[in-house]
DNA sequence: TTTT
DNA sequence: TTTT
């Protein structure tokens, strides 16, 4: 069975770092892809942006923590994963992510270094601490949008 | 920017034919890959079953109609497209779809030919009809169940 | 950077799996991809098939040569790789070649068991042997047809 | 049947644009992909640089002409495909391309606008001229470099 | 809900 | 050389 997702696009915002009981770092972000057509029938240009969340786990999550800035442009390879969660009423609700499995900065001419300008306070990466935030499980899942996820128990795995 | 998805799955039900206003196709289908890997702590095999919503459109729509049934093993490839749509409360909700863009059948040694047994009555493929069905506007959403999508304007078109 | 090369094709011939003096296995296979289009001028129905060399190493190489055979559909991901080497008058040639990453066997029923039927004695999966065939670095090339790599130096390595 | 690659990479020198009989551009570029790995046995860095011919027909051709440059970083997706040709001593040879079915030039902040600096002279872009040169027909093969493939037939062409 |  |  195949499950991949590639994608080229530009981040919406700074990345999102977080760690987990283990220490192992989890980093969200949110990418765009742009889609360009002509309609057939009226012959005009038309386009349409996609936002994607993307999540990277450990030592990507850290490169990625630590190189991507808001606007970067970016290649992810990865896989689709819907998660389920309650909102306040209790109902259950999915939220569909991309799990990165590889990563390309883009356009760097410079080698993929990060910009720590104006972005760096609120985005900056952190080193990996051996007493981990406990964040990811403290927030409470606001009315529309998705909670962290927790990933206890998120490793890297070995197919067979 | 690219958004590409590419799927090797087998289906979990005979797909799901309606047609547009416009008379062209929309099929659905719901698909299941199957990952596998085994546990770095624990060392025990693990797998977990992601299921996807697939979207086929006209001519790939018909023959998506035609030719697949349940188990159906079949390659896709397509990009993902998020869709809001409002449940009964008036809430924002969201579907995360593949529209599909290539199909292959896969592995069927009889040449791709669909089977036309027990599933036929439910599932069977049936030509466009020029009075096309309503059947996409008049459902109504139900409390978890994004409705199907619209897609009036739907089009093959042309990327620039 | 960005080299990916996903195939869905058949085996024309049973895997050829050879040792490098480390022990590793390597697995030769040559795989079909048949294009279908319609000519814009004529309108009339062609075909092209492509052959690929395909190579794997290692554990996978073991798993292809086990379950693989002529006929066999198969799923393959990997990187395209091109080899020099030196024909009878000295001259440079080159082949391009497929390293796999990934496969799937696809469309067996019977769960990807392989056939040991009548093809088993001249292309038969071997266990790693401690005493590694030294097959591969025999081999004159002969005028036309590269010679099978050396790769002696082939490992599991790890991207940075 | 599936034939897939993916490039991202970078040129390693300015596209050759040529024409066919029926006025159709053809555009070479030579696309360099570096993978980077830790070597296993000894823990040291080691790089590999993969170079890729690919080639751009058509409307595909006529932008990679225009936009793509030394140096340019570029997405590129397309199919491998193998050309048979025959060296000054009439041996039979072989030349893996890439041809080309996307393509996206990355990492420009300005939009995709070529540089027309001062590679410009040896590697312009010139509109579809009425009166095709003649060039691929006339080149003549040297020994070791396969010759431009005439490809007189190629045509958008309509899979089914 | 599929499949291996 | 495969397969549909």
């Amino acid at each position: 069975m195949l499950n991949k997702v590639m994608l080229i696009g530009n981040l919406g915002a700074d990345p999102e770092v977080r760690y987990m009981p283990s220490g192992g770092a989890v980093t969200n972000v949110s990418l765009a892809t742009t889609r360009r057509w002509k309609d057939r029938q009226s012959g005009e240009r038309r386009e349409h942006t996609e936002w994607h969340r993307v999540v990277f786990f450990n030592r990507l999550a850290e490169v990625a923590g630590e190189y991507l800035r808001k606007g970067s442009q970016v290649y992810v390879e990865g896989r689709i994963q819907t998660r389920k969660w309650q909102d306040q009423s209790g109902q259950d609700r999915y939220s569909t992510e991309i799990i990165a499995e590889e990563m390309q900065m883009l356009g760097s001419r410079s080698g993929g270094t990060a910009n720590f300008g104006d972005s760096a306070q609120q985005g900056g990466y952190s080193a990996p601490q051996s007493q981990p935030s406990a964040a990811p499980q403290q927030q409470q899942p606001s009315g529309n949008t998705p909670p962290p996820a927790s990933y206890d128990d998120f490793d890297d795995d070995i197919p067979f």
